[in-house]
DNA sequence: CCATTAATTTAGT
DNA sequence: ACTAAATTAATGG
């Protein structure tokens, strides 16, 4: 059986989840993403990019959660970050190199979009105001990520463990109370310490009354004692 | 399709 | 490293 695909062209003038800059292309340039480009959905735990291949389309994450990670010689894994909805994949990689750096794999199961590398230099070459948002949010995210492993690297386990904490509920879903979209052996790599003192962390924490914690569902219930302890380290 | 059971994964010590 | 619990896959009706 054949499929037409020519009925799936994407229509990106009428997407709901455009990003930033998209939102911001000419009606003309949206319809050169909508003819280069193809909406995919992945599975959870499905790798959507291994780290040394090439980059020959964009990602863009319309729905879901994705880890950026890469994974150690010594089969250690190291998450760099979750990212979240409406942002695209590997843009570092896109701009300072032409294999992709990282790995990345759904958290949830989640909607992309492919698009064409070209179509997308293109874009930005030529309209700088998509380039200016793309920059922006490439900006964002290396500060945001930099101050993370910055401050990570000078704290001892129990500040890593609030710092993660927090990284969830303020940036990750914006509320005190989350589930962990992956295991604690994942939560252990996302900050780099082991499973075993991740879990000890976490459930001391509970004892103290800083959190509750049924299975992966995390909720705060003392914020400022546990930003005393991201801080203090 | 649903229910049981087997196999794999995960959490905690 | 080991065990118990939980999740997921396979099987049979």
């Amino acid at each position: 059986m054949i499929t037409d695909f020519s009925k799936t062209i994407n229509s990106c003038t009428d997407c709901k989840d455009k990003s930033c800059a998209a939102a911001i292309l000419h009606p003309d340039e949206l319809t050169q993403i909508s003819q280069n480009s193809k909406e995919t959905s992945f599975r959870k735990k499905d790798i959507l990019v291994q780290a040394g291949s090439m980059t020959s389309n964009i990602i863009y994450l319309k729905s879901g959660l994705v880890k950026e990670y890469v994974t150690n010689p010594d089969n250690r894994e190291q998450i760099l970050q979750i990212v979240r909805k409406y942002t695209y994949l590997g843009l570092p990689s896109l701009f300072g190199d032409r294999v992709n750096h990282y790995s990345y794999a759904a958290l949830t199961d989640v909607m992309v979009c492919y698009i064409d590398i070209n179509v997308f230099n293109r874009l930005v070459r030529e309209n700088g105001n998509f380039a200016y948002e793309i920059l922006v949010s490439v900006s964002r995210d290396s500060l945001q990520n930099f101050h993370r492993f910055m401050s990570q690297s000078q704290k001892k386990v129990y500040g890593r463990v609030a710092d993660a904490v927090i990284y969830f509920a303020k940036i990750i879903f914006e509320q005190d109370s989350f589930e962990l979209p992956f295991t604690r052996q994942e939560f252990a790599d996302l900050i780099g310490v082991s499973r075993e003192s991740a879990t000890r962390v976490l459930l001391k924490f509970e004892h103290e009354g800083l959190l509750s914690i049924q299975g992966r569902i995390i909720t705060i219930k003392n914020p400022v004692m546990l930003d005393k302890i991201s801080r203090n380290g």
